[in-house]
Order: C-alpha cells, then sequence, then structure tokens
DNA sequence: GAAATAATTTGACGATCCGTCAAAACTCGC
DNA sequence: GCGAGTTTTGACGGATCGTCAAATTATTTC
C-alpha cells in the first residue's frame, strides 16, 4: 500500500470524476449533477465516487476549487505584471476579466458554495484551500494597494484601509459578474457592453481616490490590452476564438 | 365560488404558508425547507400547498419576491426624497442599506432565484413579477441619473449611459453585501465597517465621474442620516434596536 | 503456487423528499 | 336530507443521497 504508483492512480481517478461531473455541470446543472450519474460516467461505482468525496456537495466545492486556483494563478501573473502600483491592479481587473470570459460556468458553481447551506457537507480540508486560495487573491490586491500608499501615489481617506478598497473592487467586479450571468437582465438595464463598464467603473473609483497617475493622465485601456497581450497571450487568443465561433 | 370571502381566506393561507416558509428557511437553510415541514406548519395538506404554489422553487421565489417588493418600496420612498439628484441618489444607496440591514435572511433568497438553476420550475406569473420589481428599481436610479443629466450637474463619459451606470452602483452594493453574507470573509479581508465601506466607495465612484455637488462640497454621509431619519424613521429605529438587543 | 489475510469495490438498500392523483370530505343549492 | 360540484387529503411513485455488508481483487505468508 502506498505504492506510488498507487497515489497517482487515485490522482488520475479523482480528476476523471471531476471531469465528468464538471459536463454534467454544465449541461443540466447542478440537480441534474447527480452521483449516479457521474458514477455511470467513470467505470466505477458510486460506493468508489464516495471514498473520494464526502457528499454531492463536496464534489461541487472541488469544481469551485479548481476555479479558484486557476483565478489565484491568473492574480499572481497579473500581480508579476511591470509597471506601477495602479497599472499593475488594472492587469489584476484584466485577469479577472479573463478568467470569467474563460471560465463564465466555474464562475457559477463557485458562488455556490459560498452560501453556508451547502458549507456544512464539504470536508473541512477543501474548505481550507478555497479559503486560501481567496484570501490570497485579496492580499495580492492588498499589496498592491499598500504599495501604491509607499509610493505616495495613492493616500486612502480615514477609515478605508487597503485591504477594504480591495474587498470594494472585489465586490463591484464580482458583483457584476453575477449579473451578467442572469439572461436577459442587461438587455433589460439598456447595458451594452457591461464588462467595459466594470473596467471604466473601477477606474473611476480609483480616480476618485485620486491614485496616481489619475486615468486622464494614462490611458488605462491601453494597459488592459497590454496584460492580456503581455500576461495572457494564450488565453486572450482562446477567448477571441471562442468569441467569433 | 369566487365569492368574495373565499378570496380572501385564499390570501390569508398564502399568507400563513409564507410565513411557516419564511421561518423554515431561516432556521434549516434551503434544503431544511422542506414541503412537508411547510404543510405541517400549516393546518392543510401537502396537496393543498400545490394549489398554492407550483413548487418548491416556486415558494422560495414568492418569498423572493416579497423581499423584492419591499425593496421596491424603500426605493420608490428613496426616490422622492427632497434634494438634488445626488442627494436623492444618496437616499437610493440609504434604501438599499436598510433593506439590507432589516432583512439579510430575504436578501439571501433572493439571490438564490436568480440561478437560472431555479427559474425553470417557478410559475411564469411570479418570474414576472420579480422582473418588474427589478426593472422599477433599475428604472428609479436611472431616471436620477437622467435627472442629473439633464441639470447638467452629470457628464457621462462616451459609451456609459444611465442605465449602466444604475447597473454599476447597483452591482457594486449587492456584490459587497452578498459578500457580507459569508461569515469568517470580512474579518479575514479586514475590513471592519463594511456597510460604511460601500458607502463611501459609491460616493467616490461618483466623485470620481464629477457628479455635482462632490463629496467635498457635501457631506453625503450627513444626507443619508437624513434620508434615514426623514423617510425611514420607524425602520431605523427598528434596525437601532435590533443592533442593540 | 495455494491459502490466508487485507484492501477495495460494488450495488442493493434505507431514508428522505418532491409532486401527483384517486378517493374522501366537504359545500351548497334545492 | 340529497346529490352534483368543489376542495382537501395523504398514500404513493419516482428520484436521489449516502451507507454498508457482501463480493471481488490485491497482497502477504508459507
Amino acid at each position: 500500500m502506498a505504492a506510488p504508483w498507487k497515489e497517482r492512480e487515485l490522482q488520475r481517478r479523482e480528476e476523471e470524476i471531476l471531469r465528468v461531473a464538471r459536463q454534467l455541470l454544465l449541461d443540466h446543472g447542478y440537480f441534474g449533477m447527480t452521483m449516479d450519474r457521474i458514477a455511470a460516467g467513470i467505470e466505477y461505482s458510486k460506493g468508489t465516487l464516495y471514498q473520494h468525496f464526502a457528499s454531492k456537495e463536496d464534489v461541487l466545492c472541488a469544481l469551485a476549487l479548481e476555479s479558484e486556483v486557476k483565478r489565484k494563478e491568473f492574480f499572481e501573473r497579473a500581480a508579476q505584471f511591470s509597471g506601477n502600483a495602479r497599472e499593475r491592479m488594472t492587469a489584476i481587473g484584466a485577469a479577472y476579466e479573463l478568467y470569467f470570459r474563460l471560465h463564465p460556468t466555474y464562475f457559477r458553481s463557485e458562488q455556490m458554495i459560498h452560501s453556508q447551506e451547502l458549507l456544512t457537507k464539504i470536508s473541512q480540508e477543501r474548505r481550507d484551500q478555497v479559503m486560501v486560495c481567496g484570501a490570497r487573491c485579496h492580499e495580492l490586491m492588498t499589496g498592491i494597494i499598500a504599495d501604491a500608499q509607499t509610493a505616495r501615489q495613492l493616500h486612502l481617506p480615514g477609515g478605508m484601509t487597503p485591504g477594504t478598497l480591495a474587498f470594494i473592487l472585489w465586490s463591484l467586479t464580482s458583483g457584476a459578474y453575477l449579473n451578467m450571468a442572469d439572461p436577459g437582465h442587461l438587455e433589460q438595464m439598456g447595458v451594452v457592453n457591461a464588462i467595459e463598464a466594470v473596467r471604466m467603473a473601477c477606474q473611476t473609483l480609483l480616480d476618485g481616490l485620486g491614485w496616481r497617475p489619475l486615468s486622464s493622465e494614462h490611458d488605462y485601456f491601453a494597459v488592459a490590452s497590454r496584460a492580456y497581450a503581455e500576461i495572457f497571450p494564450k488565453e486572450t487568443a482562446e477567448v477571441f476564438l471562442a468569441a467569433n465561433r
């Protein structure tokens, strides 16, 4: 036991389970993703399924975790973008954009597990991992904001900490993306290009805070484009291919 | 049949059902709110339940609708606040705040029904009503923004329509409130007073857009307080009583 | 290589819940 | 008090989750 190849066999099987589960979630939604169907999709039985995951919610959480990890990686790459603090924050915004465009369905499953309804049926370990991912994303943003303060490019008003600003930017973006998932909602509101609107809103907010250089002094849309091209060339191509299909 | 008193009897029963359902949702969550338990709570059987609601999701939607109606009413009252456009928008913000503080649980059920997962199992009529409420709220905000444009207090940048700005403010606020529902999330992010942070963020955003009078020229926190006192005196007292309990 | 032992897999099963529907209970005009 | 029409009921079918004793497979021992 504990043979090295066995570990890998388990790993492989777990990936297979998640692959099937994700497809089911995609095609038939949360209620359509049943444990029996997943078991039918892999060549193992339901019992074996439960050796990998504590519950159906745990499977969902594992899917969400994959998303969170991916986003975290996007954020980490974006945080290394070359440029001043506000440019790097813009790159983070681009990363979130791209993540959302590439994985709109992951995004949904992610939101689900945050509804403490499901939280109780999830294994502690996985829950912690999700938390760590979220914390890391937040930390990256907070760090950039702190850098801007150090560089005297940003002076936050009293009572607003870097963590709070990160929370706000996060909320604005995720809230908007969540509303976008609502079909027909945007049309009803007369919103044409929601992603661009979010971009603009974030920049306007930062302008309002006086984060230098202001967007009147610097073309942050160009910065975002550069971030796309330099940090995420492959993913950007993917998005455009998907869009023109 | 169709006797006037009978109509009222049906109405009364429906309210009773929703009262019981809401308590169950509050105490035991979505999965704990079973149709059998609701039936046990009222003095009718499950079959009768299904004469009022098409499905369990329909019950949930009805609960969410009650919330949406309440919020819509809050918004309508706030929109009549005396003052310039930005002051009225601030009053809308106060209304949303108050709504969230008074009905944090309603807020959750509301979010649920937007996850098109459930949408299919909801009666068309109720779905429409929810849509109408949302549209009305959005319309009120859009109207105020348009007023500001007419009064030349606001000049939106190219590509940003009043509807888009309303969408952004809405997303920022609801996104933040949604994150607040996540227990432990705020602490981890180092956010002390999230509601105040949202307020500040909205004002900063409007400042960034140059919506006159700017917050440097006008104390919008005082305006919010006035809105609380003038439009929602009773509800404000409720919130403070609940907070100091 | 065979037998004994340990680990793993299986799928039938209990429990729960949703939504239905035939039968029972009830209403109301006569 | 009777009977047609209406409303209510709760047992039931179907679906799903998670379990667990039995079956199968792997590993060790002799």
